[in-house]
DNA sequence: CGGCAAATTGAGGTAGATCAATGTCGGTGG
DNA sequence: CCACCGACATTGATCTACCTCAATTTGCCG
């Protein structure tokens, strides 16, 4: 089990993640921020689309995404957040969710309320500085999803995934989801991502580790970044 | 040429649009801001990925896309801004532009100096919630532009793209772009984008109203949002 | 008038979608 | 323990929406 999670999502190496700017968890306690810390199972749905929203999530390990479900039932999924990000962070201009919020792993949240965070940051200065960075980090996040993942012809599209979900600990070793989750960020199918990772693996670029087709490792990653 | 231009382009009816916040230029000015306004013409770079950033520039009219350059040379426009949005707000939390910047329409910008907004921010509780609307603004238009133009079929996303582009004081005009940029917006070829369009002109969706192909009036708008 | 830039339209090719079959893993209950 | 079942990945065959290449048209401008 443990080793299906990325390794960004290792939370033994850090034992005091800064959560929100500079600051740790036990330090926004000690300011009297009421923080829900919590770890949450795979597939769990945080907050919906249109919700009312009063907190932000602070995600210290796990994989979070962020789906967007259009008219006609299709689901897209917009972007990925990871540890550092912030999720439903759109609850601090405004009174509601603008995305459904999903985990795809096991997950471990900090519950902040959005009031705590206002009064908090009129005292300090560095609060104000981190959350601008944090919105800084989500928009080209945004930005790069769109220019990295859904532009270009299905292989280009997963090979810049896999260099994506490399683990930070071990570049060579990279994890993957189910093949519709795959499907809806980049927007392909499912089968056209399986036959694409099958060429990568048929032309020795990767290497699957697991069964089922979640973990592999990289075997020539300058191929896998030439844009040919 | 005038009614080339957008309506939200429009600058007569407001005089003294709100720049910031709720600020406006002169407020502005009064606080000791030095601020650049300046009239660009169509088709100008404003800023360039990667490059050194001290300033944002609001838009009181017009348009301009944020293009990102790829490896292999394809260009890719990432979102469109127009008046209240602010080109280049990352330069508010790191030194450098994100994306390429260039006009599309002549356009009103008001250059302002990073170093101001944050001297100032820090005596106006009100610019920094404005701030953060503007941030929330840019994230929210990101994933719109993305679940909206950038998935399904290519007739739905031309549809989509026509009635985003509908003028705010007569909804039934429209304002389009080159077919080749429209095409960099929705990941479609021009001849696509060119061949969708002729065939709402000819199930009667909307009726050309120029010669050049930029201006359209809509016929029928219960179609257009039609999701089939 | 001539030349250029942009849009339109057609014909044909292809990447990716669709439909469908098979295989593998993991859980469940006899 | 083993048979069965459901979820998921893989793979093949075919189809089609969109791309590519190319010709034509239109308006603009020197």
């Amino acid at each position: 089990m443990r080793q299906l999670l990325p390794v960004s999502q290792d939370h033994t190496d850090r034992v005091q993640p800064r959560v929100l700017a500079q600051l740790t968890a036990s330090e926004l306690r000690q300011m009297q921020v009421p923080l829900d810390e919590r770890l949450w199972p795979s597939g769990r749905m945080l907050c919906i689309a249109g919700e009312r929203a009063s907190s932000v999530f602070a995600i210290t390990w796990g994989t979070v995404k962020l789906v967007r479900t259009s008219a006609d039932g299709r689901q897209r999924i917009v972007r990925l957040l990871q540890a550092g990000d912030v999720v439903g962070i759109e609850a601090l201009a405004c009174d509601h969710y603008d995305n459904d919020a999903i985990t795809m792993t096991e997950a471990n949240l900090l519950r902040i309320p959005v009031s705590a965070l206002h009064a908090l940051s009129a005292r300090l200065p560095d609060l104000q500085s981190g959350l601008m960075h944090k919105w800084h980090q989500a928009l080209k996040g945004a930005d790069d999803w769109l220019a990295e993942l859904n532009a270009g012809p299905a292989g280009a599209r997963v090979r810049h995934f896999i260099l994506r979900m490399r683990h930070t600990t071990d570049p060579s070793m990279v994890t993957l989801f189910s093949r519709e989750d795959m499907g809806a960020m980049m927007g392909l199918k499912l089968e056209t991502v399986s036959r694409e990772l099958s060429a990568l693996v048929r032309d020795g670029l990767i290497e699957r580790i697991d069964r089922l087709g979640r973990q592999y490792r990289i075997l020539d990653s300058a191929k896998l970044m030439a844009n040919a």
